[in-house]
DNA sequence: ACTCTAGTGATAGTTGCCCTCCGCTTGCTA
DNA sequence: TAGCAAGCGGAGGGCAACTATCACTAGAGT
């Protein structure tokens, strides 16, 4: 019964982390696609150096187009942000998958290292992403649907207190990868002190 | 001894938290004295409404001063905010002395819930703060100055886990501060989760 | 191969904000 | 109460976001 019930669990992430509606059509004449995934990877590149700010008639430069073509496939610099965003989150998603195949504790606890380390990464991103936008709730909420089944079977395990939401979860998990480390390994000292709370029962 | 020593501790406090130093000098001419006050006032205002990035001008004229003044006194955005964050800070670093008439670890737990609550308040502007300055330099010195004692305290009384410093448990405490939480509540209940881990022993 | 249309880069213009310069005003001090 | 420096407000230059227009070109469909 459990086994059948991690199946299920298992198929629905691969569903419910479609994120794809959400992205911005990628255009049919070959040409005009060529330079969609110009302006993508320039602004990944841009956002990355110079965070969420970076100027876009700078970003239309390094993918070679004009300013207005950049502004015809991503009206606004938010829709940009949004789909570079999206990708990393349907990286994270996915890993999901393989953390089932862990204990139940250790399974969650590296989906959330993993989380952690590719959201931290990109925290200038985030930072100018709108939280009240479709987008972002969306992810927010693959995230939970990712990371619901692999918390739920921690608890059912009795292995992280019976107390906690994934939304508490997944928050103290963005707070810490949003958090400020000189260096990554202090980050993951400090997620390793946050996650022993998380074992501990409530009390 | 001990009790020796927690009262160096206690005075160091004092004296290693005095930011004044920081803050741009107020001028001496009255009308000039009250436009400084005043510019401060709509700052406090305007980024806890707007965020770090509300207009200047819109600030000025909120303080009824031309954007001229805004500048003679605070030369950039980056020292407008500082002067007005250093405040904050000096408010959750006198919090500490309260703290040591507590338990051990109440007293370490009630001053970082204390700090959570008051830096989280402020998010926005600390968002906006660049964190190789000087004066935000000198407040974290002083924020240490003031939690190091009684994180030392508490590990000494074997109530907290001896394997993190005051850097740990300030950057554990500065996420979650300036992590998003919809509710209050929220991020008190997952800050108690974190400490938790605090409490931890290491293994 | 040919057409025709979706898509293109360039450019010029508007807006909003940052920041500086400059001539006027106001409050201290004697 | 008079002189004068400290302080003032606003005008204006600069920069980046974003919009609109247009002559053109390359690819899709026949």
């Amino acid at each position: 019964m459990i086994v059948a019930l991690r199946l299920l669990a298992l198929g629905d992430i691969g569903t419910v982390t479609a994120l794809t509606h959400l992205r911005v059509a990628r255009p049919h004449r070959a040409d005009a696609a060529r330079n969609y995934d110009a302006i993508l990877a320039a602004a990944r590149l841009a956002f990355a150096e110079q965070g969420a700010d970076a100027p876009l008639e700078e970003i239309a430069r390094r993918a070679g187009v004009g300013i207005a073509t950049l502004y015809r496939n991503f009206p606004t610099r938010e829709v940009l942000i949004e789909n570079v965003y999206i990708t990393e989150v349907e990286v994270v998603c996915e890993a999901a998958r393989e953390a089932e195949s862990l204990a139940p504790r250790a399974g969650l606890y590296a989906w959330l290292r993993r989380f952690v380390e590719y959201i931290g990464a990109k925290q200038p991103l985030a930072a100018g992403l709108n939280r009240e936008s479709t987008a972002y709730l969306e992810c927010r909420r693959a995230l939970y649907a990712a990371g619901g089944p692999l918390l739920e079977r921690a608890q059912r395990a009795r292995e992280v207190r019976a107390d906690v939401a994934i939304d508490d979860v997944m928050r103290l998990a963005s707070a810490i990868a949003s958090g400020h480390f000189p260096q990554a390994e202090q980050r993951e000292r400090v997620l390793t002190v946050a996650l022993d709370g998380l074992s501990t029962p409530p009390g």
